[in-house]
DNA sequence: GGTAGCCGCCGGGCGC
DNA sequence: TGCGCCCGGCGGCTA
């Protein structure tokens, strides 16, 4: 599952092998053809795949930035828009000289969009559960949701954020994981870091937000930013189908502490697993009070 | 108008 | 071996 960490390793490898390249042509696989055939928003948003060609044959790249889990491409062919990308549950992009360079056979059946570069390289995005999202968006106002997200968590201002959005009427009473993983409360921090963060700050996934001091809320917040670099710097976490452009994946998973565990790593006591806004929360019931 | 809750997008993994 | 169920990030729709 890719998260900020994961979306930030990708930005950084795709972003030298891309920009001031231009798109010589553009592929859209025939299952997402037949599933946009069918009325279904598979991958393409709102945009059918000729008209998705279309708009992208001939641009060039010119930026390559991460916006919360979002990556965003700056591109130019007659004017200035925006690709829009989230990579969802299983989103991968590779960086090759071609589909069959993609190292895992996983991966290379699930390719759905490849872009030709005008250096006779690919830029493929593989999809496996069709999780994953493309928007092709004049500015970013034009999705509306985009302008809703919390400041990045490395931003001035992002705690002050946090502290305000966790303690409004909104948010107050709700436990305190659905509040960390709102997008519009911090960006980028999803089930996996969530998990962590309470962890090591020792909170209860279900304890209110209320019911968490404002020091403690301060701590929290900044434990989730150090997990996030931490993960940076050692290349994302490989929780199934994440893999960098080159196809290799992080090691952040090795210093989970909680996550994806049976029994604590510093207690040894049993995990119990509770479901909090619909998704399976792990944690140690001696440490986490 | 704000929000809670459900649906849809899917293949893989797992239990039986 | 094979079937069917469940999982999940997130937008969008309904109530």
């Amino acid at each position: 599952m890719p998260e900020l960490p994961e979306v930030e390793g990708v930005v950084r490898q795709i972003r030298p092998v891309s920009i001031g390249k231009r798109i010589v042509s553009v592929d859209v696989s025939d299952t997402i053809r037949k599933s946009k055939k069918a009325g279904k928003e598979a991958i393409l948003k709102r945009i059918e795949a000729d008209d998705f060609q279309e708009r992208l044959a001939g641009a060039q790249i010119l930026g390559v930035e991460r916006r919360s889990k979002y990556i965003y491409m700056t591109m130019k062919n007659e004017q200035e828009f925006l690709l829009v990308n989230h990579l969802g549950m299983s989103g991968a992009w590779f960086f090759v000289d071609s589909l069959l360079s993609i190292p895992e056979d996983k991966f290379r059946r699930h390719v759905h969009i490849v872009l030709t570069l005008d250096d006779g390289n690919l830029l493929a995005f593989s999809d496996i559960r069709r999780f994953g999202e493309m928007r092709v968006l004049e500015t970013e106002a034009d999705f509306p949701p985009l302008l809703l997200m919390a400041p990045e968590p490395f931003a001035d201002g992002a705690l002050e954020w946090f502290l305000q959005q966790a303690e409004s009427p909104r948010f107050r009473n709700k436990p305190i994981k659905e509040v960390i993983m709102d997008g519009t409360v911090i960006s980028g921090c999803g089930n996996i870091y969530a998990t962590e963060a309470l962890f090591r700050m020792k909170i209860h996934p279900k304890r209110a937000a209320s019911r968490i001091s404002c020091k403690r809320k301060i701590e929290l917040f900044q434990a989730i930013a150090a997990i996030l670099l931490e993960s940076i710097e050692a290349g994302g976490s490989t929780i199934s189908d994440y893999r960098n452009i080159n196809g290799e994946s992080g090691s952040m998973q090795d210093r989970f502490g909680m996550y994806g565990k049976k029994t604590c790593t510093v207690c040894g006591t049993e995990t119990k697993t509770v479901k909090i806004a619909s998704r399976a929360s792990v944690y140690c019931p001696s440490c986490q009070k």
